[in-house]
DNA sequence: CCGATTGCTTGACATTTGTCATGTTTTAAA
DNA sequence: TTTAAAACATGACAAATGTCAAGCAATCGG
């Protein structure tokens, strides 16, 4: 069995944290700070499958990718899963619906790989932007990549053919192939696996 | 020729936004906030047809429809337009990555009916932001609004048939069928005109 | 290393949606 | 009111995409 810990240890999982949020913000955070963001975010780690909320709970948690994948999905009446979300290390992934207004979530968010992540609340988030100029920054500019990237996906699904969606998705996000298997990818396309697979083929005759 | 200008006046226009922005959040607005936010905000009408801004402009300002309607497109490669957003009065639009991050808009935001608006920079909105309490749980309640309807509206997009984001659509909007063109809610739901004049044509057979 | 499970590919065909052409209806300006 | 323009509807057909079934390939636990 694989261990599922980093081997340099949870001491360093938090430090790729704040180098995260230095990098992201410009801003660098002094000692207090890193106390505060160490107290605040909750270290956990998911077997591959694991499931981290389901459709009904109250998605209580914003989570940082350490390591691993992880895919959040809807299912619809008929139990096709349609992907909302497909998240590798050093991005951010939560309901923010439920995160927000404490009401049921709709979706299953799972990890695909074995996944390490740094966990934080609502409640200890406001009070981290409260405290800390770099947090602050850095929670508007997720919000604000998010919905730059919302608005994007909405004008591809609305105006490009599956082909081009996938070499646009591929584009922005030259690792999800690998990463993230051929049925994830489509159905966060929003087309058929079959229809994937195609176009896949299509791209290699050329 | 009609007139442009509420009977009322501009002073009534004005009224029109507080009482929105107290009945949104639930947080009354002393006698200096009002004035703030009177100061904030300018007053401006367009023509039916009038463009706000076009792509390659930087997005100004955030407006608040009094009356009218107005629709935000793209216009694709070849020459096709793709509707990112349509708005009634008591609505806000702007394009959110321009707005914030000052770079040129992809979109045309154009007025559908001759329309009312109370336009507000970003310099005022943070300004507001930081002194009114209610203008800051209000930005903070549209930015969820915001990121909720782009959620649902991309998973219609991924998940469901043209019949059926059309008939939610009109289920969350009652009052779009009246109010926009078969063409305009055709190019938001990403389907073809034709399409969807035989969508309704179904709807109706039932 | 093996078998079983899962993921991927492919073909045949069905369904949905798009495109083009044309005619009708509605709208708005003179 | 009249007329031109725009919006909408409809039929015929084309293209894109979905569905189903079957086989192949990769993966993983024993």
């Amino acid at each position: 069995m694989k261990a599922l810990i980093s081997p340099a240890g949870i001491s360093a999982v938090y430090q790729l944290l704040s180098d995260y949020i230095t990098a992201f913000t410009g801003i660098p955070l002094n000692e207090n700070e890193l106390i505060a963001i160490r107290e605040a975010f909750k270290y956990k780690k998911c077997r591959r499958y694991q499931y981290l909320f389901q459709e009904g709970d109250i998605c209580k948690y914003m989570a940082f990718l350490i390591s691993g994948s992880m895919r959040m999905f809807a299912v619809s009446e008929k139990g096709m899963e349609h992907t909302m979300d497909l998240a590798l290390e050093q991005a951010w992934v939560c309901d923010y619906e439920s995160y927000n207004m404490l009401t049921p979530t709709k979706y299953y968010l799972q990890a695909v790989e074995d996944t390490e992540l740094l966990m934080i609340s609502n409640e200890h988030l406001q009070y981290l932007i409260q405290e800390i100029p770099a947090v602050a920054a850095m929670a508007r500019k997720i919000e604000l990549n998010n919905m730059v990237n919302r608005q994007n996906r909405i004008y591809a699904n609305i105006s490009l053919s599956a082909d081009a969606r996938y070499h646009d998705l591929l584009n922005a996000n030259p690792t999800f192939a690998r990463r993230f298997s051929l049925a994830m990818i489509a159905s966060y396309l929003g087309v058929s696996p079959e229809t994937l697979s195609r176009v896949r083929k299509a791209a290699l005759a050329r």
